[in-house]
DNA sequence: AGTTGTCAAGCTAGT
DNA sequence: ACTAGCTTGACAACT
């Protein structure tokens, strides 16, 4: 099982999500940023395997605007030789990424235009890691997206603007249940309607579900990935203790984890946590499975 | 050097 | 009609 964090690791001191505003836009300042993202995030994947941490969510961030019209700059090209290294580091330390695109990627919006700019990146982040050379294990991971008053008929436009979508972009897409509109049993629907695997998230199951038990969620999610996609991934945040539902907690409560995995133990997947402090829980993770 | 409003973008629920 | 909050964090203009 491996153990991962999202995006930005708080100890090394850069990050790979480095952008600037559009009005800032030029290609000096694209490709001065994309050069300095790809050389954190190699450094940042070197310090993730030097403690054993071989699960990381990439920031969407790698090439900023990459999928907005402004940018006709051919960046998978003069970056080609930089990505494949990445991908070799990746490969040969058996490390799995993942991608995770922002609240703006609606596929089942009834507006084609956003429909349209979703999907444009998404075939952004199919190609950062087809330019890595990654196979269908790393996974671009998306919420199913707006209810629009009517469910039965979003989750039916959906599956429609599914089969419009690429297959670079379709052999890495999964879907996750989200905290207050999708279910894992609407997650579930999806996947037998189009075959989608779906990322389980602990958090939005205990705030969003019908009446299913964890184990019962747990188990149809996880019976949706086939070989091709590698272990099934699993979202798993704690609640912060005070604030609203849904946010993240500070740091892993070790507890509460361990009585996950007391329910998971037969289990096989890798876990990417949603927590503050990033890495940080991550050790502490790892370190108390050693003892589970 | 530190602070804070804003950022390319959509949707929902609550005021 | 308007806004906070979302997987979030970082930029840029101001003290």
């Amino acid at each position: 099982m491996r153990v991962g964090y999202a995006s930005v690791n708080r100890s090394i001191g850069c990050t790979s999500a480095r952008t600037f505003r559009l009005a800032s836009y030029s290609r000096e300042r694209l490709y001065e940023t994309i050069g300095n993202n790809l050389l954190c995030l190699l450094n940042t994947l070197h310090h993730n395997v030097q403690q054993g941490i071989r699960f990381f969510r990439l920031p969407s961030e790698i090439v900023p605007f990459a999928s907005h019209d402004i940018c006709q700059e051919p960046w998978q090209k003069d970056f080609a030789r930089q990505f494949r290294k990445i991908g070799n580091y990746i490969r040969d330390h058996d490390v799995r990424v993942a991608l995770h695109p922002g609240q703006y990627n609606v596929l089942n919006s009834p507006w084609e235009h956003i429909f349209e700019q979703s999907y444009k990146e998404l075939c952004y982040q199919a190609e950062l890691l087809d330019l890595m050379g990654l196979d269908s294990t790393h996974k671009i991971q998306i919420h199913v997206g707006g209810i629009y008053d009517d469910k039965a008929a979003s989750i039916l436009r959906f599956t429609r603007r599914y089969y419009l979508l690429s297959p670079e972009v379709r052999r890495r897409l999964v879907i996750e249940n989200d905290d207050r509109l999708y279910t894992l049993r609407d997650c579930w629907e999806i996947y037998g309607a189009v075959g989608i695997p779906i990322v389980f998230d602990n958090l939005h199951h205990a705030l969003n579900n019908v009446s299913d038990s964890l184990l019962e969620a747990f188990d149809a999610a996880y019976s949706t990935w086939k070989g091709i996609d590698g272990v099934p991934m699993v979202d798993y945040s704690s609640q912060a203790a005070g604030k609203r539902h849904g946010s993240h907690a500070e740091t892993v409560d070790l507890d509460d984890f361990a009585a996950f995995m007391a329910q998971v133990r037969d289990y096989d997947f890798d876990v990417m946590l949603e927590i503050k402090d990033k890495e940080a829980s991550v050790l502490k993770v790892m370190n108390s499975l050693k003892t589970l």
